[in-house]
DNA sequence: GTCTATACATGGATAGAC
DNA sequence: GTCTATCCATGTATAGAC
């Protein structure tokens, strides 16, 4: 049956993304993985980087769907951060962070696996933003950071730290502390006095230019 | 001549890796961009692999030594930021960002990979560190920040936004504008009266947990 | 020691079988 | 409509020529 091919051809696409890198995602071992016969990824997805753009946003949606609705339930940036921690721990584990970052690479030069990244990225960039935008508004960064931009950067930044992690695990485990510190700063301007903050704004109006 | 034809087969590595991504970074590809025989890869390199490896390290010294001492003269973190964006621009510009990123995510992979990009993004790493704790020591981060491991987050990340930048241009360019911001925040802190300064101090104590 | 011609392996794609 | 057997391009590696 045609559905249960298709199905079987994404999840070996994404496990041979996640287990053995894009590298090693040839038409043969994608087939191999999935236990069909090689040609049918021609058949049902016209070829190897359509599949793999097809399993990119696949993927991508069967992870992120499983945060929804905890995302929208946070109420202060102290929670989303501890909450992003663990969230970040699984992913790592699942190798979906890592496996954003082999399309990535891919994707600089195919358009095909360029726009099912972007896609895929999209979905959680998209979630980020909105708890971001949520959450920035009870703090001092209120009007002065840009939640869209923060999103973006912060996904970004963790494929690139996850990246780094492949080829420097101790390296990238001070590069993830570092930057749950300067988290922490944000979060910790929540719990200041109004006094405060009005002393942190001003601050801010003259860092920015 | 043997050494001729190395440096021949390092450039081409370069090239290629820079304008065809590492997917098309084969002993045939890299061989025709040098403008010599595909085995003499094998001869001289022993592998593409190993090849890739020696391309990357050399790639990366003669990059960083490029900005060696006028990081070393650097007084500020003002200074610092604005030195950052031109020399992220120009390195940009030559592709060399999106070339660690293509190695790094082949490095996922290839234990040669892994080893080469870690020294080639070690030198990088290296001269943001020094500069780094070097300049935080004037700012109320001081002791708060670690410079090991916000150097290695700073490359990371800009590796990551680079290879986003690949498939989403506008998006890589509103993170970069925040983190710009966000950089200028710490900037801005050099220019705090000492009341103010201990009002932040004080503020990142209890956002430290 | 340096390089080239050639062998062998893997990968993408399709014509045609069921 | 679904799948398999087969073809041709591309890739790695080396035996042997110079």
């Amino acid at each position: 049956m045609s559905a249960a091919t298709k199905e079987k051809l994404l999840e070996g696409a994404l496990r041979t993304l996640v287990e053995q890198g894009i590298a090693k995602a040839s038409a043969r071992t994608i087939a191999a993985t999935a236990g069909v016969g090689q040609g049918l990824i021609f058949y049902h997805f016209g070829s190897v980087d359509e599949l793999l753009a097809a399993a990119c946003r696949f993927g991508a949606e069967q992870r992120v769907a499983r945060y929804r609705e905890r995302l929208a339930a946070l109420n202060s940036l102290t929670e989303l951060l501890e909450f992003a921690r663990s969230m970040h721990e699984a992913e790592r584990a699942a190798g979906n962070v890592a496996m954003l970052g082999q399309l990535l690479a891919a994707g600089q030069s195919s358009p095909v696996l360029a726009a099912a990244t972007a896609d895929g990225l999209g979905l959680w960039i998209q979630e980020l933003e909105s708890v971001l935008s949520r959450l920035l508004a009870a703090t001092p960064l209120d009007g002065y950071a840009d939640p869209a931009g923060l999103a973006r950067a912060t996904a970004a930044s963790f494929i690139g730290i996850e990246l780094y992690e492949g080829v420097d695990p101790q390296g990238a485990g001070s590069a993830l502390d570092a930057l749950e510190q300067l988290a922490g700063l944000a979060a910790g301007l929540e719990g200041l006095g109004s006094l405060s903050q009005r002393v942190v704004r001003r601050g801010l109006r003259r860092g920015a230019r």
